[in-house]
RNA sequence: CGGGGUGUAGCUCAGCUUGGUAGAGCGCUACGUUCGGGACGUAGAGGCCGCAGGUUCAAAUCCUGUCACCCCGACCA
């Protein structure tokens, strides 16, 4: 039989890495730049983003925060205050040498005016902001700081991908002041939350959460929390950070206050983050062989409507119809968000189009042709479903129900996915078969791998126990390039549905006692 | 920073071994036939063959240098 023909080429399974290049430039939304690294981020991607700054904003200000913004540029000597922040950092910084250009006498420009001190672009602001908390925080009063700063940041990264790892990339910092270790520490709690619910409930991309390693750890932090995602290779991505980082930065930068003891003490200060990455997760979670599919809380358009004019006896009267439509509909709301319509009047083939937005992973479409019309009704495809099963919806129903359809889509996916990852989630109670999960059948038979030499899909998250050792771990990571994504937060292995891996049990490597079973996969 | 590779049309690439002055497919434009599952035909537009030297009557092709990018490692939100 041969093979269905899909939007994308290759498959998922043909090649998953040049699946995703291709569904990112099928879906149109980002493409390489000019700049090695770093990538244009075209309006159907940034709407995407837009969306997402919007969710979270919201809920960064329900939960007490305020935006702000600090320079781009860092002085050198502020990124050398905190050590292991500096270790952490220095082998990916760009460096600003010189404030102007001069003609070279050769029709080109060479760097001039050399600056006194080099300026760092900043790959993350710890620095530059607690230089500020130090100014602003006096006393107890002024605490708890709760800032946010959306902004881009730069880490010269030497293998890039678009939104997984780019040089330069979009994020949100927040950086926050405490009195207490408790307060700054619930703070973090409090983050790692919003996060995961944001992942959840907004991007249908089931995390779990959970405390990094001492070696996974944030560079500067006492503790990193993470929310750990599987993509659809079934590699983990850490899709985002909540740290607390102790008194680390407040000694390194004097952060201090006045408690209402009178002493002078340091703070206890957190940082967290998400960024352009979320697209990437989004991607790897939903899409499949057609292209994108966006979650209904995040797409930029919720319904795109295609008339159909060839042929019609009266066309205008066919976009007259599609006009009242889309205005019915953008009085509906869903989440809280009136309904986005796109019509799509464009002067191309049908078939084009169809499959255009398709790609572009638009939640539901509408062919709305005369027999359509004449029916009062709309022909309804979902993204959802396979690009065959279009029904005939009558158009008032449609309209009425459109909200529900999207929560239906919304609720699907995040179904779909938690049902991929529990697939692939295996309780792993022996070292021969844990090294037996993550060796890809290849290394002999190559049932598993890919003609080509791409990357094969194998493995997945092996909940397995481990005796706390470093070395142990960095012995795994050198035999099988696996991690330890996360030491799952108490509860959370039962939230996720693998209830049965919860409680203590022995180390697998040693068979010393173990207080919980950590996450292991191959990581992005 | 180690090891490989590639620079030719908007994109993907052929041509180079054996020098003779630029090609294909896709995309784009126009017209015609089509059109509720990704059309076809005809005609067009579009390139200092990465850059700089050299060899030669003649260089995309050979030589030297240089720059850039890609892939595999190490590092990484």
């Amino acid at each position: 039989m041969a093979k269905q023909k899909t939007a994308i080429v290759p498959t998922r399974e043909e090649n998953y890495p040049e699946w995703y290049q291709q569904v990112v430039r099928a879906a149109d939304l980002a493409e390489n730049s000019d700049v090695r690294g770093c990538m244009v981020i075209k309006p159907w991607g940034y709407a995407l983003w837009e969306n997402m700054q919007a969710v979270l904003d919201a809920e960064f200000k329900r939960t007490g925060h305020k935006n702000a913004y600090f320079p781009l540029f860092i002085p050198k000597s502020f990124l050398e205050k905190e050590a292991e922040h500096v270790e952490g950092f220095a082998k990916e910084c760009a460096v600003v040498t010189h404030h102007r250009l001069e003609d070279d006498g050769a029709g080109g420009l060479k760097p001039a005016g050399e600056l006194e001190e080099p300026l760092i672009v900043r790959p993350t602001s710890e620095t530059i902001i607690g230089a500020a908390f130090a100014r602003w925080i006096e006393s107890y009063r002024d605490l708890p700081l709760l800032i946010n700063q959306w902004a881009n940041v730069v880490r010269w990264e030497l293998r890039t991908r678009l939104f997984l790892r780019t040089a330069e990339f979009l994020w949100q910092e927040g950086h926050t002041a405490h009195a207490t270790a408790g307060e700054a520490q619930e703070e973090t709690a409090l983050i790692h939350d919003v996060y995961a619910d944001f992942a959840e409930d907004v991007m249908a991309m089931p995390v779990m959460k959970g405390e990094k390693t001492a070696g996974e750890r944030f560079p500067g932090a006492v503790q990193t929390f993470t929310i750990e995602a599987m993509m659809q290779d079934r590699k983990a991505l850490q899709a985002g950070t909540s740290h607390f980082l102790g008194q680390n930065f407040a000694k390194a930068q004097d952060i201090m206050y006045l408690s209402d003891e009178g002493q002078r003490e340091h703070c206890w200060t957190t940082s967290w983050g998400v960024s352009t990455r979320l697209i990437g997760g989004l991607i790897m979670t939903h899409a499949d062989d057609d292209g994108l599919v966006i979650p209904p809380r995040l797409a930029p358009a919720h319904v795109v409507i295609l008339p159909i004019t060839f042929k019609a006896e009266d066309p205008d009267a066919v976009i007259a119809y599609c006009e009242q439509v889309a205005e019915d509909l953008r009085r509906q709301a869903y989440a809280g968000r009136p309904i986005v319509v796109e019509l799509d009047k464009r002067d191309i083939r049908g078939g084009d189009k169809t499959w255009q937005w398709v790609k572009k992973g638009a939640p539901l479409r509408l062919e709305i042709g005369q027999r359509d019309i004449a029916e009062d009704s709309v022909f309804m495809a979902r993204r959802d479903q396979s690009p065959k099963e279009k029904q005939g919806v009558k158009r008032e129903l449609f309209i009425n129900n459109v909200a529900s359809t999207l929560q239906q889509i919304q609720d699907g996916l995040l179904e779909k996915a938690r049902a991929f990852r529990a697939e692939h989630t295996r309780v792993v109670n022996a070292k021969d078969k844990f090294y037996k999960f993550f060796t890809p059948p290849g290394n002999g038979n190559a049932a598993n791998d890919n003609a080509d030499g791409a990357a094969p899909i194998h493995g997945g998250f092996a909940l397995s126990h481990w005796n706390g050792d470093e070395a142990i771990a960095d012995r795994v990571q050198m035999d099988l390039g696996v991690t330890i994504r996360c030491i799952p937060l108490e509860g959370e292995l039962e939230r996720c549905g693998f209830a049965d891996a919860a409680g203590e049990g022995k180390c697998i490597f040693t068979g010393e006692p173990s207080k919980t079973r950590v996450v292991w996969a191959k990581a992005y």
